[in-house]
DNA sequence: CATAAATGATAGTAATACTATTATATTTGC
DNA sequence: GCAAATATAATAGTATTACTATCATTTATG
């Protein structure tokens, strides 16, 4: 087993892909086909022979697309969560956490060489382009009772309380994090496809700088 | 013809569905059939089942589910830019307009009686739920030259352009106004579904504030 | 070594997303 | 008012997708 381990809910797959080296391997080559082709384009035929196996093996460990999707994202916030918890440990003012986590949000993740069989930096380019696709279907209230927003609800919480160590008078923390996390996911996305919403041709520092001037004049006590 | 008429690029049909009775009733039926059953779940199949007509008769006023539902949102921001329009004639400061704005994005719509065929209610709920799902593809990038994205780009710009009277310095008017309205809309998701995304128990007013708030305290001079 | 469990190979089904064809209305131009 | 053009209805057909099922084979486990 790694020297780190993601936990996602169990609610999340039929078998545990973390468990075997197949698993591992739906894991590995989903997130590059996905990231390739996009989720609409993806199948588990595909993927199935990408991995020298077959959809029936694919089908073991996640019930659909839709899962595995899920499964990948809240991944990707536990490990993100993991990050800013180490990153946390170093630093001493809420400010400068807050500063962090929009920082991790926003710039290129590198590799984590304990991980092998996930690239964290595609799946980053991938939740930017694929997450609001896990909630905005009909299915969101079943699911929400099953676990597959968990890992974005807690990081939301954690950045919210933050701000509340800044101003415990204001009154909108959740909105404003859910807020600032999703428009640190579109804000990429825009700089990359649709430039005139955005006003970050100079790369993700000036994203990383408007949030974060975005977030401290909100939270501020005035 | 009506007496007021939304103008949507001829790229989002295959024929103009507001020139025909049945293309109103395709507009019509795909609103209150989408907002039922989502996206996802919606085919042209039912569509034509619903209008007493063939899904090839669909087909002939759009290339397929995904032109339609740009068809739909498109048409929406046309007409909250007349909305828009239309109120801000009363309105004599930057500020106030933007107030105005953001209370149109978010406060329930009444229907215009001026375009029977049109929900604007519905419509409103159904951006809500599936707007992202228009540009969150691989063929963001065809489609953006074809215009599938102008509405969006306009609104956004506009109200960039009062942020920029009020405060000729901000750096990012654009990120900020893109942000705002794609909160406005996922806030009233989080709400509805996940509730612990958002603080606005309380309804729709909490959302206005919130948003009215954070978009005055980042365009403010310092 | 025996048994169970995981995987591979293959087949099959219902639904979807179209395309095509032809017949029948309906509109429009003269 | 009629012919020609156009729009729509009715129907059929195809390739792909999203699964489910079955059974043989390999691999792990006690």
């Amino acid at each position: 087993m790694n020297a780190l381990n993601i936990s996602v809910s169990a609610k999340l797959y039929n078998k545990n892909p973390e468990e075997t080296d197949l698993g591992k391997r739906i894991l590995s080559k989903s997130i590059e086909l996905m990231e390739e082709m996009g989720y609409e384009h993806l199948t588990f035929k595909k993927i199935g022979l990408a991995i020298e196996s077959t959809e029936a093996s694919v089908y073991r460990y996640f019930q659909n697309k839709h899962q595995l999707l899920a499964y990948l994202i809240n991944w990707y916030w536990g490990w993100l969560e993991v990050k800013m918890a180490q990153e946390f440990m170093m630093l001493n003012s809420a400010e400068d956490k807050l500063k962090r986590a929009i920082e991790l949000l926003v710039l290129p993740m590198d590799e984590d060489e304990r991980i092998p069989h996930i690239d964290e930096g595609t799946l980053q380019h991938l939740v930017v382009a694929e997450y609001p696709k896990i909630y905005l279907t009909k299915e969101v209230d079943a699911e929400n009772e099953e676990g597959y927003f968990l890992g974005y609800k807690r990081i939301c919480d954690t950045l919210g309380n933050l701000a509340l160590q800044i101003n415990p008078d204001y009154k909108y923390p959740h909105s404003l994090f859910s807020t600032v996390i999703s428009a640190a996911q579109s804000q990429q996305f825009f700089t990359e496809h649709l430039p005139r919403l955005s006003d970050a041709a100079t790369g993700r520092g000036a994203i990383v700088e408007f949030l974060t001037e975005m977030t401290l004049n909100s939270i501020q006590k005035r």
